[in-house]
DNA sequence: CATATTATTTGCATTATGCAAATAATATAA
DNA sequence: TTATATTATTTGCATAATGCAAATAATATG
């Protein structure tokens, strides 16, 4: 393999990589992780931690007290499941959902405003790309 | 822009920025950061803390205290400037340059993975468009 | 020579992490 | 049913990484 690959993937695993520790910019309310989190309860339905903390490959203890911090926060609602009471079910309060769509617009213009440098040939060319990488990447590295 | 792109580009932030923090497997030895700062400092020639730092796009402070662990365990060497003493050049120490070729094989061997998933044709698609990703991106998002 | 500037380090407080153990609820076996 | 295993989540640690403010040390400038 060329040297060259190497350094291409190591820039973008560090550039792409830095949307996963650094800010939103207007948000301070909450970390990136967090706004992950947001996300993908808002996206799944009803999920259960365990659920979430699998999708985001986070541990469950860790992911544990990121919800504890979320609730804190008034974002994030934990109710157990009445089949199983073991089972604590996630779900966005209303505030939740206006930070969660504040910070989908700006993801979305941090995104336009990247893809507004190609031309549609372009962009239409990378975004095939991705797609074809994102499921390459889905079996982990270990 | 569709929901979908973002819903893709979330992904490829989450997967690819997971080499961020996650495991080289093997080496035990050191951090995913840690293994960045090698790989740095053997691509540069003789550069300072500030320069490193810089580009590594890191805090001044917790930069030096990587880099003082780095020495700590002897895979870092730091020299002072000649000209002026307050700049300190960083090196690579034998095992230094041992680890990072280590760390090099193995992110090699992880990149050839995912792309021996590509047809030829699809891999050089995806390298284009990777390298126009990564020019687009040299403008941080704040 | 006094003062400002620059490169790096330290003090401190905070957050994120993950393993092991605890807790609490449910399923299973005798 | 009752004892035991299993499962979902939380807590107790101990540790690493972070960044701001302040300290230190060297150099540049007036």
């Amino acid at each position: 393999m060329e040297d060259n690959l190497r350094e291409l993937m190591q820039n973008i695993f560090r550039k792409l990589g830095m949307m996963n520790t650094e800010c939103y910019c207007c948000n301070q309310e909450i970390s990136v992780v967090q706004g992950y989190i947001l996300y993908e309860i808002s996206k799944l339905k009803e999920p259960s931690i365990q659920q979430v903390s699998d999708i985001l490959n986070m541990d469950i203890t860790t992911f544990s007290r990121q919800v504890k911090s979320l609730t804190e926060k008034g974002l994030v609602q934990k109710v157990n499941l009445l089949e199983d009471r073991r089972v604590t079910i996630l779900s966005l309060t209303s505030r939740g959902k206006e930070v969660e769509r504040e910070i989908d617009d700006h993801i979305k213009a941090y995104i336009d405003q990247i893809f507004s440098q190609f031309t549609n040939f372009e962009k239409d060319t990378i975004v095939r790309s991705l797609k074809l990488l994102d499921k390459a990447i889905s079996k982990p590295c270990c």
